[in-house]
DNA sequence: GTGGTCTAGACCACC
DNA sequence: GTGGTCTAGACCACA
């Protein structure tokens, strides 16, 4: 797999970001272990403290629980993750509108358009 | 204007794609006379051959035309803009369809969630 | 094979020309491998740059495409290649048929002579 | 007029080849006068000894004949004319073969696509 | 070792 | 002063 860490925000955020989106698309399965801090650092190529951060970060969000001894576990608790997904989502849509917006166009033509392809392409 | 080059990708093609946007938002407008290589290039803090290069690519689109000793001007031709706009916003879309249907989504529920954002507004 | 650059018009165009011509004469055979771009630019005496530019103008063509760790190679789709031909057959007659028009012969003149000198032969 | 001298063959024998053509297409016409050797040098911007060199060859080909007192004149000769027309044409003509044969053409389809040429095209 | 990109700085043609 | 081209030399990613 390709970590790469090169859109100039902080990698634990990136780190973040990719983990979250690995977490709401069910890769990473609601209750599963995740990768130990050692094991992940070494095969993104990145600081063992960065990952610990990014961990952090999803522990914070309730997206990952820590057991002391055993490693670090997704959440199984579905209804996070389905916020989870609504909100990427919604972070997702919203970028696109912003985009679709700053070349002029109006919310009912960037409906039109998403509907469009939505239903002819691929 | 902030010229930002961090993504990671080659600095002339984000060039190409920040003078796209803004000829394609009408920002540029159609006709009008683009910033001399040198001005750009100091402005963006990059190589004047970058920029040469990044125009070049857009000469080849069709997007701008260049006067041998009176600069670089924006195509007049609405047509070309209508499918540069057209092109873009494809992309930006496509983007997010991507994105989504990586969460899980199907192309329907993409759909809705976007009728919702779009009338909700943000 | 001598590489000689003096007509006036810019040398990575010639390259361009000049390798046309054994793409389209079958000397550089369909899949083959072209010559590195540092091993050209030594052979031609020209900067590295300039043979990349002209091998990247031959790849926006579709002539030759490009695999990061092994090299250039002349496109294998026969179709672009025959294309290649009646494009540089077209141009070589055209200059001719300006030429001798220049010279105030007409079309059916201009016919005559040239199967007058196809079936004598030289 | 622009007279270009960047080919790489001696200038007095461009300045040849240009002449003739004028001489062959009637832009200079039979019995005219010829530019004095100084104001084309001028006008060109070479060397007038270039410009003698040149009128001198074409003398020697019997296309121009020199008035000691009047200045050069073009030949009033028809028969030397057509001579000429037939040989640059035959030059022009030979030049395109050489070219299409090495592409890998034979004859026959030379003058097939010739014939194409002058009676669609342009 | 391969292609790809970038920089720095030069020269040219044009007007 | 404008765009266009060229050189020299550097660094990167990839495998």
């Amino acid at each position: 797999m390709g970590w790469n860490f090169n859109d100039g925000s902080p990698i634990y955020l990136q780190l973040c970001a990719v983990i979250k989106g690995k977490i709401a698309s069910g890769e990473y399965a609601p209750g599963s272990k995740l990768q130990p801090v050692r094991d992940l650092a070494l095969e993104a190529g990145v600081n063992p403290n960065t990952v610990q951060r990014a961990y952090a970060e999803l522990e914070r969000d309730g997206l990952v629980n820590a057991e002391r001894t055993s490693g670090r576990f997704v959440t199984a608790d579905a209804e996070k993750i389905k916020q989870l997904r609504g909100a990427l989502s919604s972070g997702f849509i919203g970028e696109m509108f912003k985009q679709l917006q700053g070349l002029g166009l109006t919310n009912e033509e960037i409906i039109a358009a998403v509907q469009n392809w939505g239903y002819s392409d691929k």
